[in-house]
DNA sequence: CGACGTGTTGAAGGAGCTCAATCTAAGTGG
DNA sequence: CCACTTAGATTGAGCTCCTTCAACACGTCG
């Protein structure tokens, strides 16, 4: 697709940006040479801490990474949980002053932009700054379909829900399959997620284990009846607006 | 502040860019001359319905809309309530295919712009293009806010949280203050918007009365003291990203 | 080996739900 | 202006899903 020349480590951003919008090969190229440092993190570092100031946009090359927000009574709130190719702050690094962290779920490498550049290359190539606008855009959709999913589901389609999306996301980018994965997260942080607790969520997957549809160890979760997955937990990936 | 000639119809919509970004006097002129058509909606009508593509951006011109998610179940989740003067529909006319609908709160006039004219003039005029960005950006931090207000708070909290966030933007638009307003939502609308049952939000509506916290008539809040309301509601001004 | 993070299990309690009845305000039509 | 209707608010009683607290098991890693 690219030339051979040149840096490829932006290729996850170009990636990412093909699924809002087509690019044509000089945009692609404008992509791969923004301005960017890679850094390594490891598990629960901060990418982003909340209220600081920052001039930096992060994607995520690979790892797992966690957004998530501290109410009053200090239960936590995971938002979101972003995958390799992901943007993962254009959010707070463009409203300068971030309003919750983002923390790294794994050992992870990630590429630091600076806002600049990527306001630059944004009203300088329309068809990338659309891209990047729909990349937000499609965060608000995962935001309301997480929101609906605390608000209005009990605990068992709660978790349903979460384990079927990750199956369709990492499947989009060939990192696991509606099959299984590789599952990231504790049983605690599935429940800051959820709007639960953790023995709670404990039992839950015990049950799905139990009744056939799931079956996990430590570290990954086969799907055994992703149909019947999806039944449970009321998914439908159009909300991912994949594809 | 704008010249006196032209219409003003969508002189909101300046204000609320203005929040974001400083604009120019040739790019208020540039919004204001948007091509739009204004239309009435009576309550429950809906403005965009999940499903549809739309063509068409809705600017709230007077009166309450909201935006729904239905879960399998049968419940519904109110994802974010919108006053006079929001971009209601960037989200959905951006991403061709709406995946949750919008409807009317109370009687409403709205402007519908095409889609096709907001992006070019966002790329036309960056500063209003930063602008409108920043919008969907401030929309999701609406977003994840409430989220964890569903995820994390427990009744009494997410209900008093969600009177102050209204206290709060409608004094940012002179529309009310945190001493009071007009309260344009049931309590059914309360609980779908809280993840919690009318019934109990009713209790606890009259529980904040009791303590004389708030004071309420049918269609109105007066708030006693917004100091204690904040600290019942965890609620930290922050996230609306005004001023 | 010992320690720590994570997962598993049990028992008890409570926050919020369900169902169902009643009340009230604000229309609406005559 | 009044009878009638209706959407929304209020109240009660019983129940359940999920939480809390606490103990224990397991695997990994220094």
């Amino acid at each position: 697709m690219a030339v051979l020349t040149g840096d490829q480590t932006l290729a996850p951003m170009v990636h990412k940006l093909c699924l809002w919008q087509a690019l044509s090969e000089a945009d692609k190229h404008a992509v791969l040479e923004l301005p960017h440092v890679v850094r390594s993190f490891d598990t629960a570092e901060y990418l982003v801490e909340e209220g600081a100031r920052n001039n930096l946009t992060c994607l995520l090359l690979s790892g797992y990474a966690f957004r998530q927000k501290v109410a009053g009574s200090g239960g936590r709130q995971i938002l979101a949980v972003h995958i390799a190719g992901d943007l993962v702050d254009l959010q707070n690094s463009l409203l300068k002053r971030a309003d919750h962290s983002v923390q790294a779920l794994s050992p992870a490498h990630v590429a630091l932009i600076p806002r600049q550049a990527i306001i630059e290359l944004a009203f300088s190539r329309p068809t990338i700054g659309l891209a990047m606008w729909y990349d937000t855009l499609v965060d608000g959709s995962l935001y309301r379909e997480w929101m609906t999913n605390i608000g209005r589901r009990d605990a068992r389609a709660r978790i349903a829900h979460l384990l079927c999306e990750f199956g369709a996301r990492l499947e989009a980018i060939g990192q696991g399959s509606t099959a299984g994965y590789e599952m990231p997260m504790t049983q605690e942080q599935i429940a800051d997620a959820t709007g639960l607790t953790s023995v709670h969520v404990n039992r839950i997957l015990m049950g799905l284990d139990r009744h056939g549809l799931t079956q996990r160890t430590r570290k990954s979760v086969i799907i055994h009846d992703w149909d019947r997955l999806c039944d449970v937990g009321d998914f439908n990936p159009d909300y991912l607006h994949i594809s």
